[in-house]
DNA sequence: CTGTAATCGAGACGGTACGTCAGGTCTTACT
DNA sequence: AGTAAGACCTGACGTACCGTCTCGATTACAG
């Protein structure tokens, strides 16, 4: 994957013509002809490159999936610095979740997605990179602004924000990946106000 | 799969050693060799079965694993009734859980329950499959525990049960799946902790 | 094949309707599909008779064709109790040889006797059948014209008769078989010609 | 088959080893197993070679066991430029015929023989290179011996020299092809005798 | 400005598994 | 007991891809 690249001297004579066309054929073709049925044969000839091209930069088709998302978020235009902080937790928590599940929902994603997920869950090294590259970042985000909101008075003082994170963005993850019920602003609405309150009664 | 069998005659010339050899080699061989490695001819092979008897009964390789864990969860010993209620909510909640994680823990079933995600990630027909076979049956156990405990004053009136299910597993299953932190008891009771009190402060 | 039958006791539960169908089905089959692809599945299909009962009464493919042809030529109609004898040797030649081309040609008889040929060439047992109830009988009836012949003083005392046969009839169905070269009246005509004549020069 | 190698550029990326092995495999197991068992499986095992490298270049069986005896026609040894001729013409049509019926009867061309023939019987592409390829070239010094005889006085001269080949040959061949008699020596000089003094009396 | 060495497209190669077809045996239920 | 039906184990079919390997043809660096 992308960390292959001879980066010290900068020297490299990869094809970046190249490199670009493996990775859009890969993200087009999983949605096209589903995970199951994506091969590096065809990610090379849709592609319009040698086979050889893909191996000798990437050790798996997982892997080259993963750079493809890679690709993805790197477009300046998704380059989210940060989440929506108005103030009123509740209401941005709800808006981030929403956009969350709009991704999930589209079908441009929704294939590529659970085929990411698939490679992570099977292979420990990919699962690391994501974590370091995609999800860790992110997640970073997710908590600067529960800390924020913990800072306000808004968060329990001793909340672990991880366990927090996972609270909220877990069951949608894993209704999505397990298709046991639709990805609804209703559902999102009720995960986030049962999150915040708790399942017990107050008072 | 399963519900392929002409149930209301009764007189299917199916040979039952055979189909019960074919679960046990699946389930096996998933653990040995991964999900990736795991193809019809090594089940036949393993099973001492032509692979025409596989293809006859199931119409893919994600079927007859499914059928696999049928047959494991019909095992009258696993025959769970209920689960624990002693009137301690989080006690029962976290036992549970610990439960849980054991097995997600357990190296015979972390390879094959993966593989299973997998199948139904990305294969509707199986999800609905095992929506009803499998995840149905256990989520109805979980929502009594909670029902009984809602009666009892413990858990808020308007609490949607199947959205505090989700809160209560979901986060589990999705750090096992993608690998993001290791499923101890303390991530455990932190979990059922924070779901019961909510993000907010109390008071 | 159909020496089989338990002659004997003449009390066999064969049931005779699902032999003509088999033997019927297997003429036409081979004319269909081509002897590559005649299989007893599809014999037993066409015929409406169930696998076992063919291999209970024929040990192979070759067994069922070969019954097949003998079926036929029982028939009452081609019962040819002998050939035509004019007096006229060499006329009498070409019509029963151009008799031979015309059914050699016959697109209904082709393939099914190219089969016939076929296993004949790889199964000496079948090949011995054939030479008794087939061939045998045949050449019998060609040798007899000869032989007339001969004692008319039209032949040479010396000749031996099957190699007279095999003379002219040879080299048609060699080249039938061979494929080398179109089996036409002409030819018929200058087979027997250059037999009777030999290939020296007359004076 | 040999045809299909572009043999224009010359650049063909074709493995010569591999090429040799296939055909080498394919004449050593007819042989062995015989035509009937013999499979495109077994070539590619015993050629250590995979599938697909035969599906590559030939479009059948039968392709392959034709371009294993052109193999063996176009070895240096085999080169047979012309058939004896002594001036007797008697004598060299024996001899020849005589090493006919030893190759036919040698049990490591019989089989093969035998199936290159049940391959031509039923493909009229195989029939066509075969004339082509090996019979057409074998018949041309056939004739070239019986076309000297004819310009010595030896043979009729408005004697069609296909017929007298066919004549002289097709008896033995068929013998051997239907199996209704051994091929001997006598035979083989009975048919030459028979064939060029004809079937009717001298004088 | 010209080797020269890495990369590229192409695709042959030895393999593994696919999903299908048929072989020959066996069992079941009907006649 | 014979039969139609068809499940079963076996093994071959012809295809798709795997990951490795050669083959010229670019191509960009270094001398």
């Amino acid at each position: 994957m992308t960390t292959q690249r001879k980066s010290l001297s900068g020297t490299t004579r990869r094809n970046e013509t190249s490199r670009r066309a493996i990775l859009a054929a890969a993200f087009e073709l999983v949605q096209e002809v589903g995970y199951a049925k994506l091969s590096i044969e065809g990610i090379a000839a849709r592609a319009g490159v040698g086979k050889q091209t893909i191996y000798r930069w990437w050790p798996s088709k997982g892997a080259v999936l993963f750079d493809a998302f890679l690709m993805l978020s790197e477009q300046p235009d998704s380059g989210e610095s940060a989440l929506p902080d108005t103030g009123d937790l509740e209401a941005d928590l709800k808006a981030v979740l929403r956009a969350t599940i709009d991704e999930l929902n589209d079908p441009r994603y929704d294939e590529p997605m659970r085929a990411l997920n698939t490679e992570i869950t099977h292979d420990p090294a990919l699962a690391a990179l994501y974590a370091e590259r995609l999800d860790g970042p992110m997640r970073e985000l997710k908590k600067q602004r529960l800390r924020s909101a913990q800072r306000a008075g808004q968060l329990a003082e001793d909340l672990d924000l991880d366990v927090a994170v996972d609270m909220l963005w877990g069951p949608l993850l894993n209704r999505w990946l397990q298709r046991n019920g639709a990805l609804t602003a209703e559902y999102v609405d009720n995960i986030v106000e049962t999150a915040l309150n708790g399942l017990r009664p107050r008072h």
